[in-house]
DNA sequence: ATTTGTCTAATTGTCAACAATTTGGAGGTT
DNA sequence: AACCTCCAAATTGTTGACAATTAGACAAAT
């Protein structure tokens, strides 16, 4: 029988995950400083958790952090990190696809489909938070399945990317990017899904 | 003129830098727990400094963080995951060697240079931890001069490799890997750096 | 007008005490 | 001996208070 997956979450890992949604979906401005007091008021703890958060989020690079002076949401990299980073990634995610792609269950698949679904409606509704949100939940779903390690390494890089969808047009379309890695890792087929990867991942 | 650099070093980053050097030089064994109040007594500080800092260190890799049982080193990785980290590695400091081999000025050969003389003093006495340390600490001043931002994705790809030079004669190798780097570098040679860089960073 | 110094408010950094959780072992039962 | 139960020690999680640092406003001096 399978261990049980521990569903607690830590006030530290609420508060990143909160904090970190809010900054990646550009509910946040950039460079725009984030206090701890309001924070904690907010969440209903004290400013220790906060602090710890926040360093995470600093290490992850969501936000920058300064001696003395807090953090601050990050800036968008130049175009040249933005390549190397979109390189990176590809890199991890056909990787953690070739770990997991045999191990994949029809839960996964399930769990895969669902989550798709909730893409398609957010793209249809235009709601730009919600898809950037879903968007990586799905990557971030075959890095997971391969690698607890991995996952941290992928998600550093890739929230430094300041994933954006800014044209209408982009919404279904990243819908259909997303129907096809799914449809290819229902098929087990670890080539195509690379190859649908590859196509989502954009070099800017 | 050039923005001074601020030397101060919080007492997060201290602890840090001294508890990751020991790591990484294997003075302590993995999965060895690391537990937070004989580290704040070393350090003559409270625990929430050293709870700051073991935090930092699980983000970046060089700890396992789990919920209520504090932090434990890190486990070596498979050799699949190590494969794609040296493959990562690469990337970016070879990204890292475009960027900033133009703006290289005579300050920055004397410092490898110097650090170079360092490795060699190590390796001829067999010093390992201190072989380590340096090997990271070049490696880290080109990625650094490129991107300090780069610099934290960077360090913990690095560190969750755990390098190790296990036999004698590895010592002198390492040292003339570096050797020839520091060489390309000083003659502005991107080409010859990168193909030196990518002889040093074995995939195992 | 620009610079310099000083005060004050806001913010972060550190600490020690307390609460919650986990660990390990003594003691008893089968 | 093997297995459970419970308790105490060790360890981590959280909190509020206080110290240190920074930023902005304002006045004084050049």
């Amino acid at each position: 029988m399978s261990v049980a997956e521990k569903p607690i979450r830590s006030m530290r890992e609420q508060i990143c995950e909160a904090v970190r949604a809010e900054v990646i979906s550009g509910e946040m401005t950039n460079d725009q400083p984030v206090r701890e007091q309001p924070l904690a008021e907010r969440f209903g703890v004290s400013r220790g958790s906060v602090r710890d958060a926040l360093l995470q989020l600093s290490q992850e690079g969501v936000l920058v952090y300064k001696p003395n002076k807090g953090v601050r949401v990050s800036s968008p990299s130049s175009d040249a990190e933005f390549r190397l980073y979109a390189k990176l990634r590809k890199e991890i995610e056909w990787h953690c696809l070739n770990i997991c792609m045999d191990q994949m269950t029809e839960d996964d698949d399930r769990n895969l489909t669902n989550l798709l679904a909730t893409l398609e409606d957010s793209c249809r509704r235009g709601n730009l938070s919600s898809i950037t949100e879903i968007d990586l939940a799905m990557h971030r779903y075959w890095v997971s399945r391969a690698s607890k390690e991995l996952e941290s390494v992928w998600l550093s890089i890739t929230v430094r990317m300041h994933i954006t969808y800014t044209l209408l047009e982009d919404y279904m379309q990243c819908y259909q990017e997303h129907a096809a890695i799914v449809e290819a890792i229902g098929r087990r087929d670890l080539k195509a899904a690379k190859r649908a990867v590859n196509e989502n991942i954009r070099y800017k």
